[in-house]
DNA sequence: TGTAGGGCTGTTCACGTTAACAGGCATGCT
DNA sequence: AGCATGCCTGTTAACGTGAACAGCCCTACA
């Protein structure tokens, strides 16, 4: 791209000696190139002795396969893909970590791709840079329903595991967000409340809507008023925000079920500067658990997300597809785990 | 390693076709291989109508430039690593994000590898998965200061940036640690208090040791008295912890310099739970502006740390070496931001 | 008209590895 | 002794691409 001279300039530094490759270590070790391969590759048809003159050379040399021979003859690059939204989130963050954990353990290594937005075409990008590097597989962590669908639309000939995406065609891990939102509504009830409101996520987001559906639902089957639904996009000032829009409307209401913890925290600054007690005159349920909710003011109850596991998971699914067996439609759910603080109580 | 039969299934539906190379679209274009080369890299001397024709052989076969192939031939892979430690931490996800995002506008992927402990052994485990890729460069994350001083001892066929690592031979890009901590003391010192207690990051942590060094050597400088620190290790619980121990204390205090913001937030709790308010009978500052420090309660003096800069600076910075001059040994010093909010004021 | 030169295209080779096959040399059996 | 067998090792041929060089044709100029 950039022009250069290129030409004029016989100090060429650049590669003073190429690394060495397996006929070097062949030759310092009195052997044949294959031989080297073949130890490399733990084939027990190598003697003893001629293996340990071989790792001897190697170590020697300071040998290292060529990657890039190895994957063009065997067809395999031993990489795997992660795309995810906004790797800043709590979740996405530690999945991600999860998943490097895992593969590196079975030698795989991982490449990433992040999501600046959520258009369609911006997946698709994602989805290219990574099969352009020849991914084995790819885990994507895309939570909104659009990417989620244009996943969908995506060259079938690399295995793909989407995390926490909507019902599809893909092999599938996420948590159980209706059945976390369920519990956390009925628990509200139980203690008491009329009703329960709901400072909800981002509407394309997958999570967000069985959040509130399952708050919807067990509001509905237990005869009560469903509030009307204030909306955020998970961060703090966001639901800060849905809490003060809350408590300007008429419809009173002792409980709040807010979609995740950082738009707990938000919240609960608001009720503080509207002089609302935590949990006195307001109960709070978050959802998450990240580490910080343990020391919000009250301690918040939540759901706890097993967001390693769900990391562990999805990359055992992709190798399943990536070694295995053609193509698995399994759906993985694992439950949220309740975490009761002290953000609930009775109601006065 | 997993011993297959391998022979007795005919039913092989593994490759029916695979993928096309040059010579397919060279051969459907009526060209040579080498003339499509020559479209994929942008070459001038190839005419509009044969590029075209290529072009179109191109989309219709669906074909992709075979990477590894390229890698072999031309010795480079256009892949950078980036190890880093806990990435669930903020810091490190915003930094990962940030060099991921700049990394592909110039064409390059990112690789990643995780650093599970302190030890060195990890760091050499975390550089030789990355360096087995044939990544070209190295980001390394790595606050440690026994990391940092690991990273010396590595392989130098590799250009590597170190972030937020202490002084060393390798180029660096870092935050101003001690000029943060000693706005936030001289801050504190000026709104009266008489001197300011601090809790500490993990002692082995660079980022910990100058926060510590500014805390103190304002101090030493003012000629106040300098209690005792109170260590944690960056998570909400051990500044919950360390604060309640500072409480036990005999030296009262009335002000706080906490190491970083997780960590207020379980200070501030223990804070809550002894009855002490904050800022009234108590000041306190944290460090990096976490998206929840708007919102605690009250809302968070601290310094903030614009981590996605330090993530581009660090790429610059490896591209540099990585596309052009041999050694840089630089050093990129960013100054935090001091951000006043309410949870500092005047002693009682 | 001859020829130099530029624009465009093709041929050949090398990159470092693994797959496939071909031995060589003992050993053991008939 | 002859031969099969098993263990170990080597030879050769890909894999798909880019570098280097060679050559074609057409134009411009002497």
């Amino acid at each position: 791209m950039a022009k250069r001279p290129d030409n004029g300039a016989p100090a060429n530094a650049r590669a003073p000696r190429r690394s060495p490759g397996m006929v070097d270590v062949a030759r310092l070790a009195g052997v044949s190139h294959m031989t080297v391969s073949r130890v490399i590759n733990d084939q027990p048809t190598v003697s003893q002795v001629t293996r340990q003159r071989v790792l001897a050379a190697m170590s020697e040399l300071g040998y290292r396969p060529n990657v890039a021979a190895r994957a063009l003859v065997t067809g395999r690059t031993r990489t795997l893909g992660v795309i995810s939204v906004d790797t800043t989130l709590y979740g996405p963050a530690s999945m991600l970590l999860a998943i490097e954990r895992a593969a590196r353990e079975v030698d795989y290594s991982v490449s990433i791709a992040s999501l600046p937005s959520l258009e369609r075409r911006t997946l698709r990008d994602a989805f290219d840079a990574l099969a352009s590097q020849a991914v084995e597989g790819i885990i994507a962590i895309t939570p909104h329903v659009a990417a989620t669908a244009a996943l969908r639309h995506v060259p079938k000939d690399v295995p793909v595991v989407a995390v926490e995406g909507g019902k599809g065609p893909l092999p599938t891990v996420a948590v159980d967000q209706y059945l976390g939102a369920s519990e956390a509504t009925r628990h509200l009830l139980s203690l008491g409340h009329r009703s329960v409101g709901h400072i909800a996520g981002p509407s394309d987001w997958y999570e967000a809507q069985e959040r509130e559906r399952g708050w919807r639902d067990v509001l509905v089957a237990e005869g009560r008023a469903v509030p009307e639904v204030v909306r955020g996009d998970w961060s703090p000032r966001s639901g800060y925000a849905a809490a003060k829009q809350l408590l300007e409307k008429k419809t009173k209401v002792t409980a709040l079920f807010v979609a995740n913890d950082q738009m707990a925290i938000g919240a609960l600054r608001a009720l503080g500067e509207a002089g609302i007690s935590v949990p006195r005159q307001m109960s709070l349920v978050g959802f998450d658990d990240i580490p910080e909710a343990e020391f919000f003011s009250p301690p918040l109850t939540t759901l706890r997300q097993e967001f390693s596991d769900v990391g562990r998971r999805s990359l055992e699914l992709l190798l399943e597809q990536v070694e295995g067996a053609p193509r698995t439609r399994r759906r993985l759910v694992i439950p949220p785990q309740f975490v009761i603080r002290d953000s609930t109580s009775a109601p006065e």
